[in-house]
This record gives structure tokens, C-alpha cells and sequence, in this order.
DNA sequence: TGGATGATCAACTAATCAGTTGATCAAGCG
DNA sequence: CGCTTGATCAACTGATTAGTTGATCATCCA
């Protein structure tokens, strides 16, 4: 195993952008599709700045990606940076499982054994 | 869809306790089976009550359970709440995904179009 | 009992983060 | 050109985080 993996510091950046309730509204939202600033902005209590300040963190996590439509700068979500951090989570999550399953097949093995 | 599944301040947590490079080094070792803390210390360059505060930071969010064996404290990765993380990320990402296929699909569509 | 070991608690510092206000930039429109 | 609107930049405050050192707790063992 790499150990690059690990210590990848888009990484950090992304599973940090996702630890924000805002932020995780934001990806929600934009799961829906494409939308403008104030667009993402409306629902919250907080000032444009603030959400664009959550977008920026978001962009530059990778997670979101800008366009320009004349005054606008529409935010897009980015499944493939999304992948990248259910690859990593899975990679560890399946090893993790393996062990369980192997550690009950141990345990039912013993039981067996101790009847006879 | 729920406005809890982005709100969850469990998933805040689980997703900051992934936002470390020593956290991610943490589980990925885990990932291999248990292990105390004085193991999962020994590869960083850091003292043992640091190492210890980022396994607090993980078994607060749920990602490992401890275990008692004398005077150890095994650490053990959790899978399930793996899985709630990689659940909670696809749910959006298969979303963005899906809305992806459709507007390639229109492109396309509109392409055949002008040919004609 | 008394010492060694695994691990945590408490207090502190330096750095980063969330959110605000006020100013600025850039594009559209009369 | 002037004005409005979408969006960002800059500076600042309060809260949280990462890491340290020193002390403490709990368990094992001679």
C-alpha cells in the first residue's frame, strides 16, 4: 500500500470541506444541479460572504467546479472527486470487513471444536 | 430527501476525523487488525499523548471501538460507520452522476438534430 | 507493597477556521 | 457614462484544533 494514500493533502482538503453541515447542504443542493452564489445562498442565515467563503473551500477541495455565464459564476458539482473519496474510504472499509468475516470464521471453527 | 442527512453532526465528526493525514495513517493501519496505542504511536514522529488525542478524535466519531485486555486498550477499525460515510457521499455523488448521463444525453440528442 | 508500564488528564501555545463588516471588481443596462 | 447586480477581497474577532509538557490513573508483576 502506497503511503501517499494517507497522506495525500487533497485529501485533507476534501474530507475537511465535508465536515461542515453548510458545506454538505451546498453538495446537496448542487446534486440537484448547477447554481449560482445567491442562489446557494438564500436558504441560509448567513451573509453572501459567508457561503462564498464555503464555496471557495469547496472549489478549492476539488469537490465543485465554476462556469461563467455573463455576470454569474454557476457552481457544479464533481462526482469524479466524490469517487476519489469513496475509493479511499473503501479500500480501508473492505480490509476492515475481510478481517471480520475471517476473525467469525475462526470463532465458528472453535465453537466446533469445543463440542467435540 | 431529509435535511438530517446533512445536518448529522455525527457525520461533522466522522468526516473532520478523516480531514488528518495522521488519522487516515491511524485507520489504514487498523484497517490490517487492532492494535494499542503504544503500536500506533511508534511510526510518528510525535509523542504518545498526541497520537492518543487523534484516537479520541476517531472514537468520538465513531470510526473505532476500544477493547480491554489488561492494562491495553486495543484500538479496532468499524466498517459500519465506514459505510455510512461512502453511503452518505454516493447518495449525491449517483445523483450529479445520473443528472450528468441525462444532460450528455440531450447534447447528444440536440447534435442529431442540427445534422439534419 | 512498591515499582514499572500502558494510557489518559490538564493546562498551555501556536495555528487554523467560521463568520462578520466594509470596500472593491466586473458585467449588464438605462 | 452612471447605476445596479453578482461576486470576491481584505481585515478583524471568537472559537476550535494540533501539539507539547507534566502530572495522574490503572494494571501488571517481582
Amino acid at each position: 500500500m502506497s503511503t501517499e494514500s494517507v497522506a495525500d493533502a487533497s485529501l485533507d482538503r476534501a474530507f475537511l470541506a465535508l465536515a461542515d453541515p453548510v458545506r454538505r447542504a451546498l453538495i446537496a443542493r448542487l446534486s440537484r444541479g448547477a447554481a449560482t452564489v445567491n442562489e446557494l445562498a438564500e436558504p441560509f442565515a448567513m451573509t453572501k460572504q459567508g457561503v462564498s467563503k464555503h464555496i471557495q473551500v469547496l472549489e478549492t477541495a476539488g469537490l465543485i467546479t465554476r462556469s461563467r455565464n455573463g455576470q454569474q459564476r454557476p457552481c457544479h458539482l464533481d462526482p469524479v472527486a466524490l469517487e476519489a473519496l469513496t475509493a479511499w474510504i473503501d479500500t480501508y472499509r473492505l480490509e476492515a470487513e475481510s478481517r471480520f468475516r475471517q476473525l467469525d470464521a475462526l470463532l465458528k471453527i472453535n465453537e466446533e471444536g469445543d463440542k467435540q
